[in-house]
DNA sequence: CTACAACTATTGCAAACGCAACAATTGCCA
DNA sequence: TGGCAATTGTTGCGTTTGCAATAGTTGTAG
């Protein structure tokens, strides 16, 4: 008989919770719909803001979103005028995705309210517990992704 | 100009990471398909199993899933016959959703393997360690709570 | 060099989702 | 008490999702 699960104390409840705020939270703050973005369409963004160009398979690693639904989400962020999609030179079954100038003044409005999301969820946290959190967060990623 | 976003120690972007990579470590290790469930369900088995029978609107609140997706999502494990449904007798405009003895057989089956996954992703680190990051996620949420 | 496996992207399709509208009930305050 | 706002759940509807199948390309073993 397996004693019931305690969800206020089990780690992947927890993170799902405040995971669902910050989307919650960053697509409110940012006011996403009037840009005509999804919280989706803004992490491919930041990665390829962060990135730099990329293949698609890459954007999807990146973001865990499904490749199919990349491939449509990538036509409208074209369409939006927010990326280029283009094959690549090296291989021409790879498309490789950047972002535009348009993109990129999308984003410098948008990254400082992502960095005030940061500042919300860590209110009350020292910048070490800030820090430690992050850590530990990246060392149980890597127990995934041996 | 803002500065570009480091995703890598950017928290949401952490948080978003491990989060994915649960959903889909335990969906595989549990192997959800073989008895119809989907994570979403597993969610809300889980929160009936440890804190008792609940209205629709209360596990939309602890799943974070919307409240007309809990509608259809409660029809289909009713359908599998793991939760029943019925009107509420202190209000006839709620409904009662409790797990039947076939769910609980059921979490049985997974309570155990979602504790592995709690040791999966912490794997490495001390307890003390799983104990402040537990804290932290639950502080970070309070951020968002009131 | 050839054949076959792996990789990348796209599309068809059924299922699921989320918003908005609605119905039914309850709470509240004036 | 009467009436109006809030709560709870369901359904309609258009959109989105993810899986599977497909096409096209590249890598590689023999």
């Amino acid at each position: 008989m397996a004693q019931p699960l305690d969800l206020s104390n089990y780690l992947p409840y927890l993170i799902n919770r405040v995971g669902f705020a910050l989307v919650e939270n960053f697509t409110a703050a940012a006011d996403l719909k009037k840009s005509g973005l999804t919280i989706d369409m803004w992490r491919v963004l930041a990665a390829l803001s962060n990135r730099g160009e990329q293949r698609q398979v890459d954007l999807s690693g990146m973001t865990s979103i499904d490749v199919s639904t990349m491939s449509r989400l990538v036509s409208r962020l074209v369409r939006l005028g927010c990326v280029t999609r283009s094959r690549s030179e090296k291989s021409s079954r790879e498309v490789v995705v950047a972002i535009t100038p348009k993109g990129r003044a999308l984003m410098q409005r948008l990254i400082p309210i992502a960095r005030e999301l940061e500042r919300t969820a860590s209110a009350g946290l020292s910048a070490k517990e800030l820090a430690v959190a992050k850590s530990l967060l990246a060392r149980m990623y890597k127990n995934f992704a041996p």
